[in-house]
DNA sequence: TGTACATCAGTGAACGCGCGTTCACTGATGTAC
DNA sequence: TGTACATCAGTGAACGCGCGTTCACTGATGTAC
């Protein structure tokens, strides 16, 4: 996911790209909202019975249109699919880099993607699904979700240039040159064990809400708030993150 | 799922049960074969195309027989579902307890632990995904799976008596009764902070295995072999294992 | 050991359902002169 | 400003598909006497 950013960050696709310079006609408005109203039915869909319980018919029938009128605006189901994560992405990442913009501190911060990340979870169970359950068989992701996808590592990038490097750490094999790759993209001048352990702590804060979400916490760690807490404490001792 | 553990303990489902005191009559054992056969079918079909792909129809045609004979052996497509959750957690959980008995001491143990669960989940995406993926919409796992489920949990459990408990360590909120009753059931004596560390680094390692099948890590830590290592070690300092 | 009856595996047809996608069409909105 | 043509949104019917589950049935296997 994040070498490829590298291309995304180089060619725009990170910004906002709506671009065209005239004012939009009225057909292009209505062109906008109808798609709008589409995604939203569709995500209620999603939340009633998960992305493969997607049907455009039902949708269609939803919004009071008649089936084969949705492919004026996307070519397939799996083109509307691919609209789904990418939204959700940008949602997830838009929730971070706001939480984490309010404080200040890469511990606070630190905290701050943590919470923001569970609780849009929280929010959005199915959403978070679609982008960070079991892949749907027989969907694959284009290019275009690359990018939103880097936005959460980015943000937790941005965290480590407040971390003390310390002596050099020794890793295992091809660690060292992924962490490398990965600090070019999102933390330029860390060293790689410092973005190593971050590694692993973004893979771990991902696998925490995961289980809670997928209700494997059940029966032991639930309610998971404080143990959540506690996790990303220890979570941020592992970074190094001051404070 | 750990503290249901308590009762499935005491009931004797944690143990084989097969029972039956008299031989098995021809018919006996061509039903028990024939339901093999359906289990394998259906485990096929589920690496082809996933949980929601699985076909009563489908896994009656590739065997020769009509779709409604199957009804025999199952009486719904849910309860075939239920029997290869059931078998995925057996499989995970007796890989994971032979991997660990051929070690000795606590931190080979750990490591011979975290190498089969990921082994068994590369080698078997498909089933992993049906326990540790995203939930099947409206299928609800009935409690026949709890026992199961609850065996890689107790080889972990089974690490912690090795743990110097060291000086009390401080627990938010909840987490010190959460950590006692998960303690009592997997690792009796063992101190509530060693075994919230446990929790961590046992949700951490699903979290890494999760990340690493459903294909987060591509561009990223992929091959994955090293940074798994060096995680597995993390981890194993996190939870206070000597060696 | 042989017979009469009960149990159970498997058949084949049917019910009723929803799905994604295509296609020729009508009618409204936009554009160029 | 007015007209002629192009673009595009939405319709309605149809194609072809697969699914889970039920039900009355045939015929083989097991059991009790």
């Amino acid at each position: 996911v994040l070498s490829l950013l590298i291309g995304a960050l180089g060619d725009g696709r990170l910004i906002g790209m709506t671009a065209g310079t005239k004012a939009p006609t009225a057909r292009e408005r209505a062109r906008a909202q109808i798609t709008r109203e589409i995604k939203d039915e569709a995500r209620r869909q999603l939340v009633a019975g998960g992305a493969q319980q997607l049907s455009l018919r039902a949708v269609a029938r939803e919004l009071g249109m008649v089936s084969s009128a949705l492919y004026r605006y996307f070519p397939s189901r799996d083109d509307l699919l691919t609209a789904l994560i990418i939204d959700a992405y940008d949602s997830l990442g838009a929730a971070t880099e706001t939480a984490v913009a309010k404080v200040r501190g890469a511990r606070a911060g630190w905290r701050a993607c943590c919470h923001a990340v569970r609780g849009w979870a929280l929010a959005h169970p199915q959403e978070y699904a679609l982008i960070y359950g079991s892949p749907v068989p027989g969907y694959q992701a284009p290019q275009t979700t690359v990018a939103p996808a880097g936005r959460v590592p980015v943000v937790i990038g941005s965290l480590l240039s407040d971390v003390p490097p310390g002596p050099p750490q020794p890793l295992p094999g091809l660690v060292t040159s992924q962490s490398q790759v990965v600090a070019e993209v999102i933390a330029p001048g860390a060293a790689p064990w410092v973005v190593a352990r971050a590694m692993i702590a973004w893979t771990q804060l991902f696998g925490m809400v995961s289980f809670e979400l997928f209700g494997q916490l059940v029966g032991s760690a639930d309610p998971a708030d404080d143990f959540f807490g506690f996790a990303v404490e220890q979570m941020a001792d592992l970074i190094g993150l001051p404070g």
